[in-house]
DNA sequence: CACCAGGCCCTAT
DNA sequence: ATAGGGCATGGT
């Protein structure tokens, strides 16, 4: 595996905000809403999740773990009868933990229990409700890192990743980063990349 | 029509 | 430890 050296992450981070420029990129309103995207997002697109969360706006946790109909409300989302016992277990966890006490310390671990949780899950909630320094390592990240630098991760190397680029960025950059990421591979680094326009082609490995 | 999207869990090697 | 299948909708 190919070393990639701090400096080529650091000015990686530069051209992508010289690109897209500052990304607030997760799209809530609260820490409540960060959690409830960050399960409906999962495996699917955005577009999908939106609709749900619109169902959800400004609706108290308590109110949504009683709802009788939160399967239905959440159906575009996909994957709905897991998401919807997902969800309530994020949301109980949020009631019992954090709406009434003071901020936890250590969320990302206490997020890890919940079922429906998995390590993205619970770095993109740490980061973005509650914006601790951590990020999360999702197939963007991995696949541009794979392309730009030549290395050859898999979501086995979740935790090396993250650990490299949490030694390097503080939090405000770990969250400007990981929406610039995003965007950039939805734009750009598809699943068929779009090289011939990729604003960042010339220092690319690829460089097709 | 096939394939994909801001993963996770369970199971069989 | 790791790969593979299931979960489900809506867009291209």
């Amino acid at each position: 595996m190919p070393f990639i050296p701090q400096s080529s992450l650091v000015s990686l981070q530069r051209d992508l905000t010289d690109v897209y420029g500052f990304q607030y990129w997760w799209p809530a309103d609260s820490p409540q809403e960060v959690m409830e995207g960050a399960i409906l997002a999962q495996n699917t697109s955005w577009k999908n999740v939106e609709k749900a969360i619109a169902r959800l706006k400004g609706k108290k946790a308590s109110d949504i773990l009683s709802c009788q109909d939160l399967g239905e409300k959440i159906r575009s989302a996909g994957f709905y009868r897991q998401k919807e016992r997902f969800l309530k277990g994020v949301l109980n966890y949020y009631v019992s933990k954090i709406e009434n006490l003071s901020l936890p310390i250590d969320t990302r671990w206490e997020l890890l229990e919940l079922d429906g949780v998995g390590r993205e899950t619970a770095d993109s909630i740490a980061l973005y409700a509650f914006h601790q320094h951590t990020i999360p390592v999702d197939s963007y990240t991995i696949r541009l890192l794979n392309r730009y630098f030549g290395t050859s991760y898999s979501g086995r190397d979740y935790e090396e990743i993250r650990g490299k680029l949490i030694g390097i960025f503080n939090q405000e950059q770990l969250m400007e980063l990981h929406g610039l990421i995003d965007e950039h591979c939805k734009m750009f680094c598809k699943k068929v990349p779009k090289c011939e326009s990729c604003p960042i082609r010339k220092k690319c490995r690829m460089n097709i």
